[in-house]
DNA sequence: AGTCACAGTGTACGTTCGTACGCTCCAGGG
DNA sequence: CCCTGGAGCGTACGAACGTACACTGTGACT
């Protein structure tokens, strides 16, 4: 029986059920029969599909890697100012530190393959690379990223904290980083759109 | 034979070397047989020694967060005033994001755990607690929360960057995070130490 | 209708795994 | 000196693993 003959999903189910599994039991319990078992596919399809584990892995977290940046382009690429930019940003702070458990879990799965292996790296760089995009729509490159390293450090520590912090501290961290007015960042080269100082600081 | 009756430091050679392998190979990889070989211990120790993977993963990665706890404390602690605080903070940052590959894996793989398992994220909570200690002794507790944050953000994009930014951009982001002069933060209970404008802003 | 190429599958093989458990051998008391 | 308790080890067992490969059934073509 060849049934999966009419199934032209069956690569991306396979991948699919392959980050579920991944996001509730990590990437240790990871194999082909659990795979293929949760995705309903015969073990068979396994190594017909993909020449192994590493190729399956790799494609999955390309996958994963292009659902993220979906979600960035969605958030921040709907600021029209900077404003709203900032706001955006904290929303994508606290959306990916309280809901999507799934996420979040596969980002460190993500980045802990990225911290060994190189080939994993390139995925990260362009999830980087892509919302450093948006950020540069509204600050200058310095600050745009500082601002993608805070992004990184407030939602991993709000979803790890015994008491995750309140939006307030995120918006004004945010505040902070982009507002520059003081002195200083004028010689780091705000190429595009010179920084000038928030009108509101927003805090609490 | 039962060699181990002369080697008290069995346990921890163990726990050592499980760490080794974690960092260089990942946690999927691990197994008590390769653990056993690394350590030079016969395999029948690792049961006798630890009741299962379970409790030697937690001891080991207890380890771990010892070590990486006395790293904050030593580099920390030795800061004096609010300046010396800013400075620690970003030799901290390079230091982690460009020597010591080992804890930085580690760091990530611990990480991992602690997004899915509530137990892994006590030793964090232990983590963050002792950083921000030493952070409130020259910042708010909203400050030292938000540069605690920033350190992993920084840390974490400087490793995984294609081309790393340079100190300049990390004292950047340390200045804006902890400089709060133009307003606000003044309400946000800066309880055993108020917030002044820092005196220069030590920006590049 | 008959044939064929090949997408898709079931199964078997050799390896590695975690763990249990009977055995060894030493330190210390008699 | 002998005896003995128990710390520590070697090994064996069943389960699970990745992968290769012979096979099956179907749609397309004559």
């Amino acid at each position: 029986m060849a049934t999966g003959h009419t199934d032209p999903h069956r690569r991306e189910r396979i991948l699919d059920a392959t980050l579920d599994l991944i996001a509730e039991e990590g990437i240790a319990r990871v194999s082909h029969r659990r795979i293929a078992a949760r995705a309903g596919v015969p073990l068979g399809s396994m190594t017909y599909h993909f020449s192994g584990m590493e190729e399956l892995l790799r494609e999955a977290f390309g996958r994963f890697t292009d659902h993220i940046v979906a979600v960035f382009d969605a958030r921040l690429g709907a600021a029209a100012d900077r404003d709203q930019a900032r706001t955006a940003v904290a929303d994508l702070v606290h959306s990916l530190s309280e809901e999507s458990q799934r996420d979040l879990v596969l980002t460190q799965e993500l980045y802990t393959l990225a911290a060994r292996r190189p080939a994993y790296r390139e995925l990260t760089h362009e999830w980087m690379r892509r919302s450093r995009v948006h950020l540069e729509k509204h600050f200058d490159p310095a600050t745009a990223r500082q601002l993608d390293a805070l992004i990184e450090g407030l939602t991993l520590h709000r979803a790890l904290a015994r008491e995750p912090h309140d939006r307030a501290l995120t918006v004004e961290a945010i505040a902070r980083v982009t507002t520059t007015d003081h002195d200083a960042a004028t010689d780091r080269g705000a190429t595009t759109d010179r920084n000038t100082p928030g009108p509101d600081a927003g805090t609490s």
